[in-house]
DNA sequence: GCCGTTTTCGGCCCGACTGTTTTCAGTCG
């Protein structure tokens, strides 16, 4: 069985762990990060660029770690890997996670004491042991402890939806602040990754107002411990467990700041790199020619100086953004403003608890002119899902509400189940009395790669359906989706003409946003839908609007940008 | 390990902060 990308992609980025942990150069370490990070976003099928040469041919992938991917997928197995796991042992990765440890300091307590995992570590610091190591002392051994009590207490991760509440209720704070000039959320948030390490909030002020604002920051309400705390930079872990960071900067150095911690790390390596190459130099107090700094106001002018166009943060990932810049290739994206369409809500039929009439009504408030209703087939009987004769019972109670709804539409749709051999849990004349069909995978999740791959693409061949929902199945920070060939899947739903779903609740936020610029290539309409249970989760549209975005869609890629008529269209084009 | 219209060798982003040091290494973002 050949082996995954996102499985060569995770190994390589082991072995830049491992070669760190083991001290070999750092420019080796950073080669093998990146190409696990575009191996990670690559859309291409990697055996085919194997074959025809053009893996090396990729800006990041030379020789050496082409031959190492080729060995990987022709016998999945890999020497180098194999020996660099055998030498360095496992408990040291574990450490890296803990604050103030890097590389250095793991090699010191290794080699010099023997600790190979983080529970000795914490017995060596309460031993006293640390303080006569080299480099180490007190403060050091005190830091270390208190960095394992926060991995015991708190969640590396935390999904988007949760920390950008707490974001925008900060920031909300911070902007009320006195002497605060201008300000923003920054870092991942800004960016829309799916999942977030900590908060950044970026604020601009003249100098004497700094400390003012940084003692008001650090005595809100909700935060739990300050962990540090200075005019540019304070940290705060909040009561939720999510640690939340407020610089301050001057309001003329504001711009270049924004775009340095928004980041990402490898996107602003590359920025630089390229300023680099115009002879300039970027950090994050300015643009600098020799001395002089090109004045910027915003964002805007940093990229304009670079000969640029403006990179939306989503984009900022080093995933091609800076090439599409400076060719004037960089997408108008899509907005919420959009969306014309509400896809994939569950009404009390099913799992979900509000009526039809409660949902479409709400629906209508947000501006949406339709709505799709999609509650579960009869398979998921634990969600209540509707035989035959409650889907006419159903189907009755939109026809009803749609001659009463005054300039808004309930089509009737399913999420209906995918069998575990790939048919459908209706038939098809059950299937040709819904306007739309979306088909998912809830049950016998352990397939193999092969075996989910097929029994999507096969529920996909019926004529009926019109989106394949959450194609993986994954719960962020839960649970992995079951294992499926996602390129495969595109490519059969682009023959088939079939939609795909992004799923926009923040828990599943599938497709994942790294597929989406190949769906879009293939020309692979995308549905985002909220894959709602109550009222509420109309709301988490926004997370599917900035997954897609971040994904490189444009208006034109998103289904439910179209009137209802299209979509019907859309839907019947493949119904015989 | 990767890369290259100056280069196939010698570079590889940049700065703040911390703590351990008497000038700097390690960590972090």
């Amino acid at each position: 069985m050949a082996l995954e990308k996102k499985q060569i992609a995770d190994i390589l980025r082991e072995m830049a762990v491992l070669m760190e942990l083991k001290g070999d150069n750092p420019f080796k370490v950073r080669a093998y990060e990146n190409a696990s990070r575009i191996i990670e976003g690559l859309s291409e099928d990697l055996e085919v660029l194997v074959q025809s040469g053009e893996l090396v041919k990729i800006k990041g992938i030379g020789s050496g770690i082409a031959e190492k991917i080729q060995l990987l997928l022709e016998t999945g197995r890999l020497p180098e890997y194999e020996a660099l796991k055998k030498a360095i042992p496992q408990g040291l990765i574990e450490m890296l996670k803990i604050q103030g440890m890097g590389p250095k300091k793991i090699k010191a307590v290794w080699e010099r004491l023997g600790i190979t995992s983080v529970g000795e570590l914490e017995y060596a610091c309460r031993e006293n042991r640390l303080v006569d190591l080299p480099g180490f002392g007190r403060k050091t051994q005190e830091k270390i402890l208190q960095g394992i009590e926060m991995r015991k207490k708190f969640k590396a991760r935390h999904l988007i939806s949760e920390a950008l509440v707490e974001a925008e209720r900060l920031y909300e704070a911070v902007k009320a602040f006195p002497g605060v000039i201008r300000g923003q959320i920054a870092g991942s948030l800004r960016r829309w990754k799916e999942t977030i390490k900590d908060i950044d909030i970026l604020v601009s002020a003249r100098d004497e107002d700094r400390l003012p604002i940084m003692n008001r920051f650090t005595s809100l309400p909700g935060v739990e411990t300050v962990t540090a705390k200075g005019e540019t930079k304070s940290s705060v872990v909040l009561q939720s467990g999510i640690n939340a960071d407020l610089r301050i900067v001057s309001d003329a150095q504001f711009p270049y700041a924004l775009h340095h911690f928004t980041g990402s790390k490898a996107h602003n390596i590359a920025m630089r790199e390229y300023a680099g190459s115009l002879g300039l130099k970027m950090n994050e107090y300015g643009l600098f020619r020799g001395r002089e700094n090109i004045h910027c106001r915003d964002e805007a002018d940093i990229f304009q100086a670079l000969g640029m166009d403006f990179i939306p943060p989503e984009l900022r990932e080093h995933f091609g953004e800076i090439e599409a810049a400076l060719n004037h290739q960089i997408p108008r994206l899509v907005e919420i403003s959009d969306l014309r369409g509400m896809i994939h809500v569950h009404s009390h039929y099913s799992d979900g608890v509000n009526s039809i009439e409660d949902l479409a009504r709400a629906c209508q408030a947000l501006g949406y002119e339709y709505l799709v209703l999609c509650d579960h087939s009869k398979a998921t009987y634990y969600a209540n899902g509707l035989d035959e004769e409650r889907v006419a019972q159903q189907h009755a109670e939109i026809d009803a509400l749609n001659a009463r709804l005054d300039g808004f539409r309930i089509l009737k749709g399913t999420e209906c189940d995918i069998l575990p051999d790939g048919s459908l849990d209706y038939s098809d004349d059950v299937l040709a009395r819904f306007d739309v069909v979306i088909v998912s995978i809830h049950s016998r999740f352990n397939m193999t790669e092969e075996e989910a791959t097929r029994r999507i693409i096969r529920a996909m061949e019926n004529p009926y359906v019109t989106i394949l929902g959450h194609p993986t199945g994954r719960l962020l920070l839960g649970r992995d989706g079951y294992p499926v060939d996602l390129v495969r899947v595109i490519d059969a739903a682009a023959d088939l003409g079939v939609a795909i779903e992004l799923n926009a609740n923040p828990h599943r936020l599938d497709l994942d946003w790294r597929y989406c610029k190949y769906a879009r290539e293939k020309g692979v309409k995308i549905a985002i839908g909220p894959d709602a249970h109550r009222l509420e989760g109309l709301a988490d549209m926004r997370y599917g609007v900035g997954i897609a975005r971040k994904g490189w869609l444009r208006k034109e890629d998103v289904l439910n940008t179209v009137s209802a008529d299209e979509l019907l269209a859309f839907a019947r084009r493949r119904r015989p």
